[in-house]
Parts: C-alpha cells; structure tokens; sequence
RNA sequence: UGGGGGAUCGUCUAAUGGUAGGACGUCAGAUUCUGGUUCUGAUUGUGGGGGUUCAACUCCUCCUCCCCCAGCCA
C-alpha cells in the first residue's frame, strides 16, 4: 500500500484515508484539492493545507487538484487568482492540468439548485438580512419559518429566474434551502444558497447577477471533481451536516469525506487573511511580501526556502486540537536547509576598524576562505587581507566579561583564515571620548599554512578588509508582535497595541567582502558568524540591500545574559 | 446557555487496554579557525474526582477548562 512507509504512525487523516481504502469506499481512489479563495495572498497556514493535500495525493498515488473559490465576486481578484498559482508552483506543488474554478461550475450550480426547488427542498425568500437574522432563532431558542417557505413551486422557480435574470435588486430575495428552522445546529436552519450580486465577476464577467454561497457550491465543486476525501479546518465542522444535505439532496454520484483539522498558529505573528490586510493597509508593513509576513512571498523575500517551508509543515504535524506553534520550529527548519546549502561569506553589520600596526602599509594579500565546511565541492575562494579591516563591533570589548573570549585589550584573536592578532590600545576621539579605532599587532606566522598556523586562541572573530569591502545596508528583522502579548484574539485596536516597534531594524553602514557584487537576488548566503542572509530586490550596484533571514543560533548571547 | 469539537513534556506531536516515544526548546559535555554545524548525555508530561480491569492516555461516569457556530463571508 502506498500510504505511510515514511510515517512511523499516520496521522488521524492518513488513518482515516487508510480505512477507506480497506474498505473499498471510493474503490481505493484518494483525490484531493487545495481550495483557496483568490481575495488575498497565501500565507504558511496556506502552505500546511498544501503539504496536506498534495502530500497525500503523492503519498496515495491520488490527484490533488487546484481549485479557485471564487464565489464572491467583491472581495475577489484577477490577481491573486495569479499570485495563488505563482505561490503554489514556487512552494513546489503541481497541480498539473487540473486548475478549476468555482465560477466554472455556475452553470451546473444553478441546475442543482432549481432540481431542489422542483424537489421542494429550496424556496426563494423575500425576508430581508436583518428579518431572516431574526427568524433564525438563538443559540438555545430555535428558529422560526419564514412566510415565503410556503411559496410554490411555480412561483419559486420564476422568482429564481428572475433572480438570475438581473430583473431583482441585491439583497431583495435569497435563494434558501428548506431544512430546519428548529435545528440545534444554526447552520441547518434554512441556509442561504443563492444571493444577489450586481456585481462584475472577475472570471464570469457580467454573465451572472446570482452567486451560489460557500456552503453550496463547495460540496458540489468536489463532487463535480471526483474529491474523494474534502479537508477543510476545525470551523467548518458543524457545517459537514449541511455538506452532506447538499449532496445527498442534489444526488451527486460522488459523495465526498469532508475531514476536518486543526488550522496553522505561529506565535508572534498573525495568520487571518482580515489581519494581514490590516497590516498592509494602514501601513505597519510594506505590502504584501514584506519580509516580516508569514505571507509565501514574504516568505520569500526573507529568504525562506521552500524545502524549510514543506518541512516545517511536516514537523507541525496534524491534529484536531487548537495549538500555537513556537517560531523556534520555523527558525529550525530553515536553518537546517540553509545550513546545508547556503555559501558562507565575510559581512561585518556594525563596524569597527582595526589598524594593523606592525602589517606593512599599502600591501594586500590574498588569504584561501572555505565557501561552505558542510559541502566541499562548493570549493573556496580569495579574501584579501590588508592593515586595515573592519570588524564587528561586538567583537571588541574594552572590559569584558567573564568567558568573553572575543577581542579586548591585551588578548589575542584569531582573524578567520587570517592571522591571529592582539589588541594593543585604541584611538579616540578627542571630545567625544569614543573609540575610532582598534589598535593591533599581527603574529606573521599563524596564517593557515604558517609555522604557528595550529597555535590556539579562545576566540575566532570575522572581518572584511577595509580596502576592497563593499558598503551595504542590512534589514534585520524581529517578531510582528510582541512576545509578551499572547493572546492571539482583539480587536483592531488590540493588533496594533501588540505590534513591536522594532521588527524592522535598517543597517545602513555594513561591510560585505567583494564577492557578493555579484550577488543574485534570493540566493542565501551565511554570514560568517552571524545568520543567513540574502540579497534583496531593493539592492542596487551602489548599495548592495540584504535581508536578515534568521540569525544563527548565538550560545553566548545566553551566556551574557546570564 | 443549544449544538459541534478539543484537552499528553515549556511547545508541537505519537502511543485505541500491555515499557508514555519522537521533534523543537532548555541544560551539560565532546569536537570545531563560525560561541555555527555535528556528536553524547540529561531534563520535564497523560486537566481533576470516582469506577471497570491483572493492567487505563486509552473504556465507563461525574466535573473543570479551551475552541467554533446566530454572514445574503469563506
């Protein structure tokens, strides 16, 4: 069987689809879709829903297919039907030939719907929203019928074609479904299956005045695609009952599992389609693919790989429980990817400038850099060292603490692939008192391949050689939302109290070595030390632009704070 | 409150009557020309009370807590 040989134990879908398939239901078949609504970007949570899908078409030799929710035309757009395609293919799914669209059902939809009135399981109401919310009943009182429930057949039918017709104004009648007023279940009490649009469809253009809701052309969608097994989140369980009514009413020949589990949380960040919206539209980020968006091109942007992406979707798991995943598995996933595959390069964010004192002036050279200690084959390249260099602030303590084994006065470090060097005094400025610069000396023979090349010092620290560096600006980014505030609900006004003011941190002064001038956009490099980083689409031959994608893991940041 | 779901290490997630396991995190150590990586070890958990059973995360029962539903959104 070609389910779960790389899961040690199925997850409760995976158990579920394995039962079936004992079964016979569906004659073993798995089909599945992703179905997005195109009025907004995708985002990870999007993406765990892929994995899903997708990952269990493959897993079940099934089909998965792509499928555009586009029942709403005022929120939908032409071009997040584009950048939903873009994103899947760039998270690595294929959907084949097999991209649909609600809209393409509308034909069909509108049969089913006059087959339930001729079957007197729809009527057409003329109650307005705020009547129909008020015959709907409460939580614990039930509802009551509305008077055109009695409408008959022949005049339902005719209103209905009207409806479609364009003769009728928005919100003047409603196509519901007859089921029950006094249900338990609000989502039975007479549902509306049709409403009136005046609008323009993005796909359908004018054709329509009547759109079919959610609950109505979802089941029906996969029905008409052979969807084995429907998987939906946790909030749409108590409309299964209304799935299956319309199924079972409309008579489809393919009658689909909806299966239900458990949305994507991550913490410190937000994930609700209204949330994001918010952010890009008052302007606390800077569009859609800010790298700062748990948006796929935000994502992106930062640098996030799709291979981390899908594999944290995998770690996260599935479940039917409400949870809030850690960032800390995100960081992990891509860390593990990039660790792997991204080139390191010398990059010095905050710095600092050493002069060499007993390294003769004028002369530069070339010192051997491995591009990356994980995969020999990404061979090595030149870095020229030369009197002055430029190091990381952080490295230069002039009273440092306890186990700082980086650059102080009177202690030596060693310059990666370079020399080993000891502080011997620095230069200030004469009213401000700050430090311009560090003063040292080399020891000639502990250059790699040198008499002393094996003679140990505590610390190894990073450089660039002032000579041949290129100026940089570094964006390092922190969380959207304040760890402190965790809980995850509030109003609009809650979302801006939890924002962090510092998410967006811009270094304008940085020094990269050479190499990166030619620097592809997206392509991940490591700086040495410090993270992994990559070149951003605001980068200009002037001024090189990178993006922070996450910072290595930093042991002794612990250890200070201690 | 009616209905529908859910509760297992700090965080995710396995174990459907038979050794509570894995991952992330954390801590400690080893290796390291990245305080990275890698390796080794440690750490901590079944919401509560009853019951059935040789045996309960699992079954029964009572309770507590959390999430979702009263759109002509999805």
């Amino acid at each position: 069987m070609a389910s779960s040989e790389h899961h040690s134990s199925a997850d409760f879908i995976r158990t579920k689809i394995l039962a079936d398939q004992e079964s016979q239901r569906f004659s073993q078949r798995v089909h599945t879709r992703f179905p997005p609504e195109p009025n907004g970007h995708l985002h990870i949570g999007h993406a765990k829903s892929m994995c899903l899908n997708f990952g269990i078409s493959q897993e079940f030799s099934g089909r998965c297919n792509l499928r555009l929710d586009d029942t709403n035309p005022t929120k939908e757009s032409m071009d997040y039907v584009q950048s939903i395609q873009d994103d899947v293919r760039w998270l690595g799914f294929d959907w084949e030939d097999r991209l649909y669209f609600a809209s393409d059902y509308f034909e069909q939809l509108y049969d089913y719907a006059v087959k339930l009135i001729q079957n007197n399981k729809a009527y057409v109401d003329s109650l307005t929203a705020e009547e129909i919310r008020d015959y709907r009943g409460t939580l614990t009182e039930p509802g009551k019928e509305s008077p055109d429930r009695q409408r008959s057949l022949d005049e339902n039918l005719e209103l209905f074609s009207k409806m479609r017709a364009g003769e009728c104004e928005e919100g003047a009648y409603v196509l519901r479904a007859k089921i029950d007023m006094a249900s338990p279940n609000i989502n039975m009490r007479d549902p509306a299956l049709y409403r009136i649009r005046q609008v323009t469809h993005h796909r359908t253009g004018d054709t329509w005045r009547i759109y079919p809701t959610y609950d109505f052309a979802h089941p029906l969608s996969d029905a008409l695609e052979g969807i084995t097994h429907s998987l939906c989140t946790l909030e749409f369980e108590d409309h299964r009952p209304l799935y299956d009514w319309v199924l079972r009413e409309c008579e489809v020949s393919c009658h689909s599992q909806q299966i239900e589990f458990a949305r994507l949380n991550l913490a410190h960040t937000v994930l609700s389609k209204r949330k994001l919206l918010q952010l890009v539209e008052e302007g606390h980020v800077n569009g859609w693919d800010d790298p700062r968006l748990p948006t796929l091109k935000g994502l992106r942007r930062r640098g996030y790989t799709p291979a981390a992406i899908r594999n944290f979707c995998e770690r996260v798991g599935v479940a039917k429980r409400d949870s809030v995943i850690e960032m800390g598995v995100l960081e992990h996933a891509i860390r593990e990817d990039l660790n792997r595959s991204a080139d390191r390069v010398m990059a010095v964010l905050h710095p600092v400038k050493i002069i060499i004192e007993n390294y003769p002036e004028g002369q530069v050279e070339k010192v051997e850099a491995v591009n990356n200690p994980e995969d020999e084959s990404r061979g090595t390249r030149q870095l020229s060292f030369s009197r002055e260099i430029y190091i990381d602030h952080d490295d230069f303590r002039e009273d440092p603490p306890k186990k700082y084994f980086r650059l102080s006065p009177g202690k030596e470090v060693r310059l990666k692939y370079g020399y080993i060097i000891c502080c011997v005094g620095v230069d200030r400025d004469e009213n401000t008192g700050e430090i311009t610069a560090i003063r040292c000396t080399y020891d000639p023979e502990t250059k790699r391949g040198g008499l002393q090349a094996g003679r140990k010092v505590k610390g190894t620290i990073h450089w660039v050689s002032a000579q041949d560096a290129l100026p940089a600006e570094v964006r390092v980014y922190e969380t959207l939302l304040l760890p402190s505030n965790l809980d995850a609900e509030g109003t609009s006004q809650g979302l801006e109290a939890k924002l962090n003011p510092d998410s967006l941190q811009v270094l304008e002064t940085c020094w990269v070595e050479p190499s990166l001038s030619d620097a592809t956009i997206g392509t991940p490099f490591q700086f040495e030390r410090q993270g992994y980083f990559c070149l951003d689409s605001d980068s200009r031959k002037q001024k090189l632009v990178f993006n922070r994608t996450v910072p290595l893991r930093d042991s002794w940041a612990k250890i200070e704070k201690k």
